[in-house]
DNA sequence: TTATTTTATTAGGCATACCTAACATTTTTA
DNA sequence: TAAAAATGTTAGGTATGCCTAATAAAATAA
C-alpha cells in the first residue's frame, strides 16, 4: 500500500520516461512535481527502500517491475476517470485533469475495472492519451509533434502533449480537438512558428511552442 | 479548505449529532474514528480556530453553520457517489461504504451536482438514507426501529442503521433489502430477539442488535 | 586544467495527525 | 460523602512529507 504522495512519484517517473527521457533525476522529478529536488531525495530513499524504484547517480531512477505496475494502474484509474468526466458528467477536456490528479488515488481492487467496463472499454482518454489496460498493456500510438511536420502535409490532431487548461482552452478556441484535420501550410523560418489551416475553412499562426505541444498522425 | 482528517471529523460530528447524540465527547469522536481521546482534543481545538466547531465542557461539540455546511457536502457527495457504485458500476450495497469515504473527499465545485444530475437526482443512496440537496436540504425520513415494531405488525425496510459489510451482507443472505416487507410475528422476552416474516413466505429469528440496526416504516 | 555553474546530498526544521503516559476532573457507585 | 471508575487534558514523542541552507560532487566553460 502507498501513500498518495508515493503513488505521485511513480506516476511522474513513469511519464518522464514514456516522455523520453534518458536519464531522471531529482531534479527532473522536482521540476515535474513542483517541489524540492531535497524532497525528491528523501522520497527515492523511501521508494527504494520498498523495492519500487531504483536509483543508481550514474543512471537516474529506473521504476523496478513492481513499481512500473503500479504507476501503470494509477495512469489507467487517472485517464479512465477523465473519460468518465467527459463522457458521463460533461465536463471540458480541459476541466478533468485536475480532479482525475484526485480520483486516481482512490483504492479499491476492482473500481478500474468496472469502470473500465461502464465506459465501454475506451482506448483513449480525452486527451488522445491511450488508456492502460487491465494487464498493463498499453497501446503504442504512433505520434508526431506537429513542429516536425514538412510543409504541404495535411495531418490529423491524435493527443495533446501538454494538458494544462491554458494550452486545452486556447485550443478549444481554435476549434481543434482530438481528430480535427490540420494542415501546414508554411513553416515561418524566423521563430519557427507556422500558418495551419484548421479543418477546411480556418488558418490561423501558431507558435514554435504550440507545434511542440500538439500530437499529430500523418 | 480542509484536510481530509478535518473533514472526517465534522463528518463524524454531524452524524453522531443526526443519530440524536445529546452530547457529542471527544469519547464518543474517538470510538466514531477509532482513534484516541487525546488525538480528537488535538483536532477540538484546530476545527475550534477554524471556526467550524464549537466546544464547551459542558455542552459538548456543536457544528457552526459554516462547519454544518461542509459536513452536509461531505454526506451528500459520500451519498451519492455510493448510489453511483451500485447504480452504475453494479457493486453490492456492501461493497460501497469504503469506496466513498474515499471519493466524498474528492474537491471541485461542480462535481456533486453534475454527478447528482448524472444519476437522475435520487432522494436515497443504496442503504435507505436521504442524499442532501445541492442547497443542503436533507429530507427528514419517518423511521421507527424494527425493535420498536408492535407484535402482529408489518412493516417495509426504509434504511440499515449499521452499514457495516457484516451486516449488509447477513441480511443479503436473508434476502432483506429496502423494500422488503417484513412481519413481526413474535418477541420473544427472555432476551428480546423476535421472529419475523420475510415477504410472503419465509420466517426467520433474529436478534435484538438485529432489530436495533434495520429501520422501518410502519 | 582550473574556475564557474549546475546538480545532488545532508542536516536541521516545520506542520499534520496520530500515539502513549501522566495527571486532572467528572461522574458513578458503594 | 468518600472511593472508584470513567473521561478529559496536557506533555512529549513518532512518522510523513515537505522546506531552507550548507556542503559535496559533477558537468560545463574559460
Amino acid at each position: 500500500m502507498q501513500t498518495f504522495s508515493e503513488e505521485n512519484y511513480l506516476k511522474i517517473i513513469y511519464n518522464l520516461d514514456k516522455q523520453g527521457l534518458k536519464k531522471i533525476t531529482p531534479t527532473a522529478i522536482a521540476e515535474a512535481l513542483n517541489n524540492n529536488p531535497a524532497s525528491v531525495v528523501d522520497m527515492i530513499k523511501k521508494l527504494s527502500d520498498k523495492k519500487l524504484i531504483q536509483y543508481e547517480k550514474t543512471k537516474g531512477v529506473k521504476l523496478t517491475e513492481k513499481g512500473k505496475n503500479i504507476a501503470i494502474s494509477i495512469v489507467r484509474k487517472h485517464r479512465l476517470w477523465e473519460a468518465f468526466l467527459v463522457e458521463k458528467l460533461g465536463y471540458g477536456w480541459d476541466q478533468v485533469h485536475e480532479i482525475a490528479e484526485q480520483l486516481e488515488h482512490v483504492q479499491q481492487a476492482e473500481l478500474a475495472d468496472r469502470l473500465d467496463k461502464f465506459l465501454g472499454f475506451p482506448q483513449y482518454d480525452p486527451h488522445g492519451d491511450p488508456i492502460p489496460k487491465a494487464n498493463g498493456e498499453t497501446a503504442v500510438t504512433y505520434k508526431t509533434l506537429l513542429a516536425e511536420i514538412t510543409e504541404g502535409k495535411t495531418c490529423q490532431v491524435v493527443a495533446v502533449k501538454d494538458t494544462s487548461p491554458p494550452f486545452l482552452q486556447y485550443l478549444k478556441k481554435l476549434d481543434i480537438g482530438i481528430g480535427t484535420k490540420l494542415t501546414l501550410i508554411e513553416k515561418i523560418p524566423f521563430d519557427n512558428s507556422m500558418v495551419i489551416g484548421i479543418g477546411k475553412s480556418a488558418k490561423t499562426t501558431v507558435s514554435r511552442i504550440f507545434a511542440e505541444n500538439l500530437l499529430v498522425h500523418e
